[in-house]
Parts: C-alpha cells; structure tokens; sequence
DNA sequence: GGCAAGCTGTCATCAAGCTGTCAGATTCGG
DNA sequence: CCGAATCTGACAGCTTGATGACAGCTTGCC
C-alpha cells in the first residue's frame, strides 16, 4: 500500500514509517499539513494516517478539506486527546477509523488494514480466490494447502491485484506501489516481479493477464 | 516480559524493578502519571504494575483512560488505600488484578504471571510443544524430558516465541523484550541469541524461521 | 578477596537470498 | 511480416542474517 503518515512527533512517525516500511509498504511522512497536501497532490495514496495534532492547523482542517474537494481516500486518524467529541467530530468529517494515542504499532496495522479492505469491499483479511489462499496480515500464500514464499516486493504486488480483482492496474501504478515516488528502478522492474510472481503463482486460480499498452488485471480463471 | 511499573514510591519502585529484572524481564520506571502516559506511548507492554496514588492523578484514571482508549494492556493495580470500594473501582475499571500494600514481592510475581498467562490464554503455566516443555514459572526447559539450561536471555527470547506463537515478531520488538527502550546493544545481538536458542533446541519441535526482512517467526514442527 | 565458570555483547567473516538490469527471445497488434 | 511491447533467464551487487571467536563482566563459591 501507499501510506502517508502525517505525524510531526518525530519518534512516534518513525516507528509507524519502519514498522510499514518492514511490511512493504510504501511511506511518505509529512509533518505539517502543508507538507501533507503536497504530498497528496503528487500521487494517489491507498491509506492516510493522520494526527491531528500539528503544528501549523488542526489535522481536522485537512481531513475536512480532503473530503470536500471529494478525495475518498481511506483516513486514519490518529489523536492524543481523549475527549469524545473529537472522535465524533472526526469521523463526522469523513475519518474512516481513529485511534487514541498511545496505541500499539500492531493495533495501528489491524486497524489500517481493516480500513483498507473496507475501501476495496473485501471482507476479511484472508482472501480465497479458488485453491489461492492469501491471508494479507500474516503475510502467508498457500497454493493448494501448499505454502508460497514470495519476497517483499512479489507480496505487494500480489496484494495489490488481490485487492483489485478484475480491475486494470496500468504499469505506472505498479511502479509506485512497488518503489513509491523517489524509485530509482527501471519500469522494466515491474515486469520482472510480475513474471516472477506468476511463475511462483503456476497452477493458481489467479491469473494475471497482461494487457499490452494497458496494464496488468488479475482474474479469478474460470470466469 | 516488558513492564512499566507506575509508582513513586522509590524503594517499592526499586524493590519491583529490581526484582523483576533479576527474572530477566525488562522494566521501565514511570513515577508520574504523565510520565506513565509517555512510555506507554513507546512502547508496547506485556504488563503495567499501577500504583493508585499518583502525584499528578490517582492512577485510577490513568486505568481508565487506557480502557478508553482500547488499550488492553493487562493491568496489575498496586494500592495503598484499605477501602473495599478501591478495590471494586479498580477491577470494574478494568485492572486484572490487585494487591493491597504491603505486598510480599513472590505473591506480586505470582500474580503479574497469572495475569499474564490469562492475557495470553494459557492456562498453565507449563506450556508443550511436542517434545518441549516450558515452565514458565519455574523457568526451567525441557527437550524430550531433558532438561535444557538457558540464560537470562535465551529464556526471555523463547518467552516471547512461545507466547506468540505463529506470529511474526520483528527485531525491534525483540530488541525491546531484550534491552527495554534504553538499550545500548546492537542490533545484531538478536541474531546472536537467536541463533543460541536454536543451537540450545537443537531437534525439538519448535522451529524459528527467519522471514528475511520482516523478523523470526516461531511455529510447532510438522504443522 | 580471589578464582573459576558462565553470561554478554561485539566483531569479522561467511552464507543466503533479494534486487534490478540487461540482452535475447517471444508475442502481439496491425 | 514488422516493430513495439513484453517475457524471462542469467548475473552481479547488495542487503540481511548466521555463526564462531573473543574479551569484559558478573556471579557464585571458596
């Protein structure tokens, strides 16, 4: 996923940003709200993590204006004050899910994960598709009750198709979950990954169809 | 285990953390509420020990503040006050279990152990995977009914895997079992007690996998 | 106090596995 | 049948993890 942590308390930001860098993920921090709106204008991002404490406007300004210039993204909002009202406010304003800080790192990952997947319509966090298993929490593909060991890179990339079944994901868009908006890799990476993936994935119910000039668009076979 | 004991009292606090550490657990000191509040921002915690009678608010709001916000941290609740109703706050606040100053510290082990077990589900507190035996009481290891002698360390590693097992637990959050917040090792010493561990259960059926990139994980043989 | 044993943490070195690039092969659309 | 796009096997560099050796320190014992 492409997450935006915006978050100026400097030690709280970097455990979030190692903790989902470590999955795979791809991060951008932002600690002002400035900062945050650059970033939001450069790329898509599938998650925000928000606090809304800054320093230079409520977090809450930038969750209101997100949501009336209608960016949808999932939000997350993270909050150090403990009244109710600011709960209730932020997710009034379109918040997705919120934490009170302090909270558990592992807390935070279920709780991003589960905003994530109600973004795509997926129910649970273990995704059959045929005789593929893929449990995205636990990091774990079985293949016909058989385990699969893809690499960091390959299981992003599984993800993104699993959470887009059926949708076209073209090329450029691969390329920034894979490597974000500072990769230094050749576009041709993401052929690479997508072939060795399939080759990891032979004999799945999951094909993944390439669509010359278009893109990639994983389908379930047989339909 | 990570604790955070929450008292200003410095010889109890002493006498705890002394304790506790000798037992290898790694401990922080909070002697305020707010400082209570700092750590348990950091860090994830296997057990707070609460005193009630804080300098900058009763310890009682601090419990429900963490209640509030979902943090279920087992909480052990350490008072000085004889009423009964403190007793009932405390557990109706959703403290684990308390203890009536003054206290005799094996009853305080005991009881941080049980609630710590409840917290994991573990009935006992001897723990069997296939050929191994963990006490962790008696802090002793047994390998096809052999007796297997770690250290302090080694102990404390195998602790957190067979706690979770089947989880994947990263280095830093090994690291912080290990050394707490203010350790001063390497890295790399993780590794090196890993690898201890694994030359220690050498044949039992307790695997650790390393998941390269993301941190060990620790699953039953044969499953 | 002094000694022995064992625990710790560090380091250097080695091994394993991941990554990105490339070149040549292949496929596809037209 | 051509050219462009895509596939894929090979490879080299790099990151990460494993492990034996070692020196300092602590602990327990006399």
């Amino acid at each position: 996923m492409r997450i935006l942590v915006v978050e100026d308390t400097e030690d709280v930001a970097d455990a979030i940003l190692a903790h989902f860098q470590r999955q795979g993920h791809v991060c951008e921090h932002a600690t002002t709200r400035e900062d945050a709106e650059h970033f939001l204008g450069l790329d898509p991002f599938d998650l925000v993590i928000l606090d809304l404490n800054l320093p230079d406007g409520s977090g809450l300004d930038l969750l209101k204006q997100l949501r009336a210039a209608k960016n949808m993204v999932p939000v997350l909002v993270l909050t150090a004050r403990m009244h109710v009202d600011d709960k209730i406010d932020a997710l009034d304003f379109g918040a997705d899910d919120y934490l009170v800080k302090p909270f558990d790192l592992r807390e935070l990952e279920a709780r991003a994960r589960a905003v994530s997947r109600r973004q795509h319509g997926v129910a649970d966090a273990v995704t059959e598709i045929g005789n593929l298993r893929c449990n995205l929490s636990a990091r774990t593909v079985d293949l016909d009750a058989r385990e699969v060991e893809l690499t960091r890179r390959e299981f992003v990339l599984l993800e993104a198709f699993i959470s887009n079944l059926g949708r076209v994901l073209d090329k450029d868009d691969l390329y920034s979950r894979l490597y974000g908006l500072t990769g230094e890799a050749g576009l041709n990476a993401v052929e690479v990954y997508v072939a060795r993936l399939r080759k990891k994935l032979e004999g799945a119910d999951l094909e993944i169809k390439t669509l010359r000039g278009l893109g990639y668009q994983a389908i379930k076979r047989g339909t």
